[in-house]
DNA sequence: CCTACCGATCGGTAGG
DNA sequence: CCTACCGATCGGTAGG
């Protein structure tokens, strides 16, 4: 219809793409020049959609936050009980950390130390309303007397250990994600009443 | 006496001045003109000590582990409760990776996937060994019945939910290490019997 | 360990 | 978005 519709196209490209590098080189293991060359455009080009490498890299992270937010939200505002909600808390966060096709958290993880400060605390606005989201949770599990530990520290704690499974995680070893949500929430809350 | 071990000093402030850098900025972040520079030599001659950046990276790695094996090992080796030895490990792990002056393990958890699969292979060795120490332990609980999971998976998510720390932890705000251990421990064995 | 230097890479830009 | 390019940086090396 019009040219918008194409342009964010290519800009929606170019983000998709620099998010499938960026988490298999990093952010510095990545240059422009390979965005470009991945979706077919010359060296300076991508610059015509951002102002920055960086800005590229701030792109892929809110795009998948905001991809992520909407089902932590229905998970946090629904009817389960605390125990279920985690549970579907810690199954969906391990999709996007290590599910296939899922770039856009792992770089975050990876490579948030590589923003400017003023880039990083845009995208923390989002990151947020995410943390916001589990502390909710961890919070009525306390309530509910099924676990023990500070409220923020035990939140850290649960999110690291989550987080840190793209370092160790391989596709088709070992457990599945289904398995490592089971294991990790009946060890963090013991086992099912 | 002789010069091997004026020599060996050099080559050790190297090591030791490039993980506070490669720690406050990350390897690709740090250049080695910047390494050079803070130990009061010219930008050519940290080649006369290493042959290449990745090697200074991996000999800051093997360092820490070298550095921490010998109280992992001492606490696994030891006559205390496996309650007891996985608390003092949590506290020793904490030390190392979030303690003053401690640079060399952050480094490692940092920019582990900038090294090379040779050196990655080689530091891995020291990296088994540690790991091992913790799977022994873990291995414990679960026989004495504390901790109920899969014991590889539940290593790497206690070890993830420490290691990770080192991404949110700010010295002089909120707990200190002694009370994130506590936290930790209590958190993952429940309150102390 | 210094001097002097290279060769390549890379983010970014002007102008169309 | 392409062409053509710059300006700086950087890891690394030869020779002493």
């Amino acid at each position: 219809m019009n040219q918008t519709v194409a342009v964010d196209n290519r800009r929606a490209e170019l983000v998709r793409v620099a998010a499938r590098l960026f988490r298999e080189r990093g952010f510095d293991g990545t240059t422009t020049r390979d965005i470009a060359e991945a979706v077919g455009m010359r060296s300076g080009s991508p610059f015509y959609h951002f102002k920055s490498k960086q800005e590229i890299l701030a792109a892929v992270m809110e795009e998948g936050l905001v991809a992520g937010l909407p089902a932590a939200e229905a998970i946090a505002e629904s009817a389960l009980t605390p125990r279920q909600k985690f549970a579907a808390l810690v199954r969906a966060h391990l999709e996007i950390v290590l599910g296939e096709g899922h770039d856009f958290i792992p770089v975050l993880l990876y490579d948030w130390r590589r923003l400017t400060p003023e880039l990083r605390s845009r995208v923390q606005v989002l990151r947020d309303r995410y943390d916001q989201l589990w502390q909710d949770v961890v919070s009525e599990l306390l309530a509910a007397g099924l676990l023990r530990s500070d409220s923020a520290v035990a939140r850290l704690l649960l999110m690291g250990a989550i987080n840190y499974s793209v370092l160790w995680y391989k596709p088709g070893l070992g457990l599945n994600l289904d398995q490592i949500a089971e294991e990790a929430v009946s060890m963090f809350l013991g086992p099912q009443p």
